[in-house]
DNA sequence: TAATTCAGCTTACATCTGTACGCTATTTTA
DNA sequence: TAAAATAGCGTACAGATGTAAGCTGAATTA
């Protein structure tokens, strides 16, 4: 066995490690470094040779979880262009994910509101590619203005990973009813965007 | 002095010192009792004559919270009385309010997606409380069915609850850019509610 | 093959935590 | 006034934590 592989499967035992202990009751700022050493079946002192820090572990943890959302838009696209209404796949795909993904998603929206700069500065940048995908989605297939898309997607964003917060501690049918409800509500935005989009062409 | 009267303004004490150290990189998790008693200038020890646990404390902190955002509710109608608009009104008044009272809403936002079961239980029932009286003031001023004024107040409050959090870490003129933003949108929201009444109504 | 590198280990230490126990001094009650 | 209650304190202890120092053995390099 290579000693550069080994290093690497080692690393990822402690990504996947901190991910487990990644809870509904742990945070980044919770969670100890001999814990997750003892998780990985490491000494403590052994984490040093893979991460400088618990934080340094935060961040590669976050863009992790980063990176499984914009594979998770990718799919949903993939999803829409073969029929079933944008919103509709939309929220399903999102839904689904977040059931699959439970920690990964939770990590993101704890650490959206969490006590380190560093990681809340993390997560918004994953949150910002959300919306910069989606508004040059939106205007490519509505063709709304800039501004007005850009509003729009937003907005749905924020929807999304509130109800997604929601969605998180209930039981399938609640989900279901989350996941109802949100729809109408995106439903609104965007009927609410188109509405000022005639107004700003009548001025 | 009286012996009762003492004894509240050491709980006062204690609460306060906890509010104080509740800033960007604290929460309620992540302070100890010594911290907070030392900050409260106590003994550690003295501190379970107030409180059983950290928790009950925190939960006190977050009901404490809560009253404060349901005052805020109230200024908001009264100058919504006086004119000016509801939108307007509303998200300016909760906007001064983040800004005065920054960690009372910091502590709401953490732990509305933070470690403690109790403590999300907590938030949400204020959250809750702000649907309900949203929800009702829409029916009684736009005469909108329940269904849809539910879903409007709902999509309402976490917009605005989302532009709080971005507002918090914000600088005076971001603050202004994030309140104009969230006021647009509130009223896409607000337009594809009245739209959806009348496709409603036309079934 | 001999020398070097380095992932992981063991040991060790100073620091912080929650909280049990019992004392004191003052207020309240009888 | 005598007895009871109690807010607050000091001491003490058993854990847990981050991380420094130095060792080992296997993989890599020369």
């Amino acid at each position: 066995m290579n000693r550069q592989e080994q290093k690497l499967r080692t690393r990822r035992s402690i990504i996947e490690a901190a991910f487990l202990l990644l809870d509904e009751q742990r945070s980044l700022s919770s969670i100890s470094l001999r814990e997750v050493a003892r998780a990985a079946g490491i000494a403590p002192t052994s984490f040093y040779r893979h991460f400088k820090d618990i934080d340094e572990l935060g961040l590669t943890l976050v863009d992790e979880a980063g990176l499984a959302l914009r594979q998770l838009m990718r799919q949903a696209r993939a999803r829409i262009a073969s029929g079933g209404g944008v919103i509709n796949t939309s929220v399903d795909t999102f839904m689904e994910f977040i059931t699959a993904n439970n920690n990964v998603f939770r990590l993101l929206l704890r650490e959206h509101t969490g006590t380190s700069m560093a990681f809340r500065a993390a997560v918004l940048r994953e949150i910002k590619h959300f919306n910069v995908e989606l508004t040059d989605y939106t205007i490519s297939t509505t063709g709304l203005p800039y501004n007005i898309a850009n509003l729009q997607a937003e907005a749905m964003v924020k929807l999304v990973f509130s109800a997604g917060a929601e969605a998180l501690d209930a039981s399938e049918e609640q989900k279901l009813n989350v996941a109802e409800r949100v729809k109408l509500q995106l439903r609104f935005v965007v009927n609410g965007a188109l509405q000022a989009k005639a107004e700003q062409a009548n001025s």
